[in-house]
DNA sequence: GACTTATTTGCACAAATAAGCAACTATTTC
DNA sequence: GAAATAGTTGCTTATTTGTGCAAATAAGTC
């Protein structure tokens, strides 16, 4: 793993190295339809702004992934992406 | 997985979410022995302060073991460990 | 078009974090 | 015991990060 492919890497697990972000990756671990920030908002007991930019983070990081229905924001989590991330890191460490 | 288990994964995946940890992390992986730390500082071109604070959040992390022997200190890999639970949160995300 | 609802952005602030240097401890070597 | 080596800790500094409120934007409803 090269430089860059560890820059990345680091920033998609300090994504959801955070514990109200990991909360909303959970929640929607739990949901099989795509959520809405409110909903979203509302698991973690944080401002809607909060939610907001936390969700900002995981789009960026491709951790969650936004389509918009009328005036709501629809997320939902990148799985097969992710999970994928996370076991070449795992296979990896096991060596 | 209930609040507390969300904190401790979280404090995991930040501890690996950093990308000089992570480089020591990689550095690791690459080594079927044990490193001392200033091995592991050069790696990562830093001081031996930093890398010495570094590897003890991954030591609280679970992330490497460390013995000492003589002045020295070895760091080595919790390999099994660190890989089963990145390979949990995989599975629970791909859900 | 006024009003409500969903979400984002600007701002301010507090707390956490990473970094390097210098000083310290501990252990080995001579 | 003095010098060298390995590592940690205290201190300071700069930067990042998480948060909430208030205001702005955007889109649906009446």
């Amino acid at each position: 793993m090269n430089a860059t492919e560890r820059h990345e890497l680091a920033d998609l697990l300090k994504a959801l190295g955070e514990f109200n972000r990991l909360s909303l990756v959970c929640e929607l671990c739990g949901c099989d339809t795509p959520q809405n920030a409110m909903c979203l908002c509302a698991c973690c007991n944080v401002d809607s702004s909060v939610a907001s930019r936390h969700l900002k983070v995981l789009a960026q990081e491709g951790v969650v992934q936004m389509e918009r229905k009328g005036r709501e924001r629809m997320y939902s989590l990148n799985r097969a992406d992710i999970a994928q991330k996370l076991r070449l890191l795992a296979d990896q460490i096991e060596g």
